[in-house]
DNA sequence: CCACAACCCTGAGGGC
DNA sequence: TGCCCTCAGGGTTGTG
């Protein structure tokens, strides 16, 4: 399940490899992956773009690309300078939801395609991404305006590694909640990019209890919770993710981070902490693991 | 705002 | 071998 880190990983490594190429042919094997025009449109207009820059924001990969369609007037051609250059482009985006992989690679002639490859991205130097999802909830999603974009992204929350996600911050956004820790994180509008695995981790070393309520939290408990998701998606990121079977870089390498996890799913294993067995609960309709003893829940609830 | 549940989907694993 | 059931879960949608 690829999370913040995990996407973080797939967009540095492609940054550095396609950056400045162009997309070429552009084949949609299991239409039902596009979001985002009609299948006709896509592979059609995204042909001729050049890839700007990866970016990212929460879960979603944004390759932010040029005006591209060669030929096409700007409805108002801008000067050099005026920002309108920047915000007229496209974008490709992706969303690999639970078992989706985005791959890098040089396509062999006579290769046979995996299973569940659903759709081909052809770069023109002969290169090509391969969006391959295994359970089809993985999204693709082709902007041609800056409006399009942000109707993809305006229900996202704050970015938790950017400075403005600052303990106050993280305070401030408390305030007034009143749901429990566990479900309040998972929600993308609350803070962007974390799932299930970086909120049990987070919660682990905060040591808060995933069913505690929010607005029940002290001062010193929020810090704690910051310093916490700050670290747990760090730690991510530096190990180049997590994975637990399906997720792969986009070389189609396995993340290192699930030996530091310290409790999910290590029910019945010893807590990194003080060697009590970890426990697994149900919350949310998501499985969720703890350590019952540093995060206990205070009678008060 | 919050809790809950159905839905989208495939493959793995257990029971028989 | 094979069939049925459960489980895995990010996000959307709808209900109360």
């Amino acid at each position: 399940m690829p999370e913040l880190p995990e996407v973080e990983t797939i967009r540095a490594d492609l940054e550095r490899r396609i950056v400045g190429k162009r997309i070429g042919r552009v084949e949609l094997l299991w239409p039902g992956c596009l979001a985002t025009p009609s299948p006709e449109e896509f592979c059609n207009e995204l042909p001729g773009h050049l890839i700007e820059r990866a970016g990212r924001r929460g879960k979603f990969l944004v390759l932010d690309l040029d005006r591209g369609a060669s030929g096409v007037p700007a409805p108002h051609p801008p000067g050099p300078t005026d920002p309108a250059v920047q915000l007229s482009h496209a974008a490709l985006t992706v969303h690999l939801r639970m078992t989706g992989r985005l791959r890098l690679r040089l396509p062999r002639p006579d290769e046979e395609r995996p299973k569940h490859l659903r759709a081909v991205i052809a770069l023109t130097d002969g290169e090509a991404l391969w969006f391959e999802d295994q359970r089809k909830f993985g999204r693709l999603y082709f902007t041609r305006t800056p409006d399009e974009l942000a109707a993809v992204l305006r229900k996202l929350g704050p970015e938790p590694l950017e400075a403005a996600f600052t303990r106050d911050a993280l305070a401030s956004l408390l305030r007034g909640r009143r749901a429990q820790l566990k479900p309040l994180l998972l929600n993308q509008a609350f803070v962007a990019g974390l799932g299930n695995i970086y909120v049990d981790e987070a919660l682990w070393r905060a040591r808060l209890h995933p069913l505690r309520r929010s607005d029940t939290l002290t001062t010193k408990e929020v810090t704690n919770l910051h310093e916490a998701i700050v670290h747990a998606l760090h730690q991510g990121i530096v190990n180049r993710g997590t994975t637990l079977s399906d997720y792969r870089d986009a070389w189609g390498t396995a993340g290192m981070n699930r030996e530091q996890l310290a409790v999910f799913r290590r029910q019945g294993k010893p807590c990194p902490r003080c060697r009590t067995p970890i426990e697994k609960i149900r919350v949310a309709q998501r499985g969720t693991h703890f350590c019952p003893r540093c995060q206990s829940l205070p009678h008060t609830t």
